[in-house]
DNA sequence: TGCAAATATGAACGAACATTCATATAATAA
DNA sequence: TTATTATATGAATGTTCGTTCATATTTGCA
């Protein structure tokens, strides 16, 4: 612990601190729906078991599917988007709104995980 | 994300939303120190590389090397043993905590990679 | 142009939270 | 018992944050 800067600890903070909010939970959750997963069993995306497959959706959409308000949600991805947990793809007047990479994923993935199992030591 | 139930977002969110906060990643940080590790080379604990050696510490101890008071830190500590993050042995007078289960260390771990590590895509 | 659709933003309000200070509890030793 | 060490807790304070409402901006199309 002595050798983790405290840039690398404020970094940590900002991650963990952009993650822990149910609205912003369920907009990521929803940017890893499996349901519009077209890859194979050999799929390889976030080395997470149950939650592995990465799409792209716009605001309107994620608004619809998490039950919430389009300004809420356009509040929330920017925190996301500052936070750098999320990238975006411009399409006409869309944006498109995708995880930023595999540790993102791992992040949910792990987290996911560790409510769901019951008590397992170690 | 359909499948995801209410209760496990509120759980995810409680979670992360405990690890979010400088002082308690100092501790939980604390409480990963390799420098005290004594596992040889083909240790798994935690499945990560830089941070993964467990071991436990008591509450001054924690307060003295990460530079806080006894009373800020007892304060997260029971943050930290609300929302089961952490786990205690008592022996005398002394508390004796350390991190709960492999998830924990995993979460500090791909939060820690994703910040030390360079623009890396997917 | 002007209109409609999609997204972004600013202000405001209430709630939640981290920290400090003072004090309380628990356990050990003399 | 009394004193000492280790830890826990309650109250108070200042700040941060999520959400809503209203409105602004941007883009595509008639």
């Amino acid at each position: 612990m002595k050798d983790v800067k405290f840039t690398t600890i404020k970094k940590m903070e900002s991650l963990l601190e952009t993650a822990s909010d149910a609205t912003r939970l369920k907009i990521m959750l929803a940017l890893l729906d499996d349901d519009q997963c077209t890859c194979g069993p050999d799929c390889e995306c976030g080395s997470c078991k149950a939650l592995h497959c990465m799409i792209e959706k716009c605001v309107n959409d994620i608004a619809f599917e998490i039950e919430a308000s389009q300004s809420l949600v356009s509040h929330q991805l920017k925190v996301l988007k500052d936070a750098d947990l999320v990238r975006t793809r411009k399409e006409g007047t869309r944006v498109y709104y995708s995880l930023k990479d595999k540790h993102i994923r791992l992040l949910l993935g792990v987290a996911y995980e560790h409510v769901t199992e019951e008590e397992g030591n170690d």
